[in-house]
DNA sequence: GCGATATGATTGACGTGTCAATCAGCGAAG
DNA sequence: CTTCGCTGATTGACACGTCAATCATATCGC
């Protein structure tokens, strides 16, 4: 089935049309389930467990400034704090006080914490090629760049 | 950047694999949060609850068994007990016995619900026009639809 | 210096999702 | 008929996310 099959800009959606938005968010979701729960199987991390530790191993001194983080991976200040408190209990981050600003803190990556991160790089890139970059012809993955590219031009700016 | 631009099918992912796939699924997790933001703001409905309402609405007398109703949009039964129990807290949805079996239970959309549910359905499609379909020419929603098909056939089944 | 305001970060309340355990009713084996 | 296992559904514990409120410290204007 393709675009030739029915009208396609007109007021309302075609089933071909809404097939193809489900298929998107529905399958785009899925690989996160997939890929998330193989990290946890390898390295006992979350997803958001990587992308806070992957942040925190690319920093001078395996640390960051809260905000600085947040900055990073594109979180809520918040998300964050939460995040970092479980993290935390875990034993996976340490916060220290700031010198130059008592308001603020360091997040640093325990020896603990990059062990595990360590432990699931591998697994998860291999897991990341395996499900995603595997399954795609060059021109597909040139294809999937140029669609989330006009797609994120649409996106509203987020504050 | 194209993938002409570095090695491909080698053992580790090029800073445009890499990309590429974390652009894939951001941009899917934005435009979900996006239409989800704009879904409450018309409706006061999370999507969860446009799931449930539309499985619902296509349902012989607004009723269906639990059962049915998760194998329907496909949830885990847990999540839909869940769900079920903060909807009905809500007045959107009500669960009655069923009669041929005692253990099960049968799910019905008030009138609240259902009134809900209309009053999200056209804002809802005409967002996924704006910030979906018409963003893309009808030769990158094919691109999609086969992206999709080839992405989901590599996927572990569900149980 | 001091008061208003801005900034860094945390907290609490609550919706959402998963997993494992539970419970009640159904149905077949004996 | 009763016991055992299967099925439908719920529950509790906990991880995760957002929003609004809060708190402490910095900093600006005077």
């Amino acid at each position: 089935m393709t675009h030739t099959t029915g009208a396609r800009s007109g007021r309302w959606l075609t089933p071909y049309e809404l097939a193809t938005w489900r298929a998107f968010i529905e399958t785009a979701e899925q690989l996160r389930n997939v890929l998330g729960a193989r990290l946890r199987e390898d390295s006992g991390l979350s997803e958001g467990d990587y992308a806070v530790l992957l942040a925190l191993s690319e920093a001078e001194g395996r640390r960051l400034r809260s905000s600085a983080l947040a900055a990073h991976i594109d979180w809520e200040r918040s998300r964050l704090s939460h995040h970092l408190g479980r993290m935390e209990r875990r034993g996976l981050i340490a916060r220290e006080e700031c010198e130059d600003d008592n308001r603020g803190a360091e997040v640093v990556a325990t020896a603990e914490g990059m062990s595990a991160f360590r432990r699931a790089t591998v697994p998860h890139l291999r897991a990341v090629r395996e499900l995603f970059l595997d399954a795609l012809t060059p021109e597909q993955l040139d294809a999937v760049a140029e669609i989330t590219a006009v797609l994120r031009d649409r996106l509203p700016p987020r504050p």
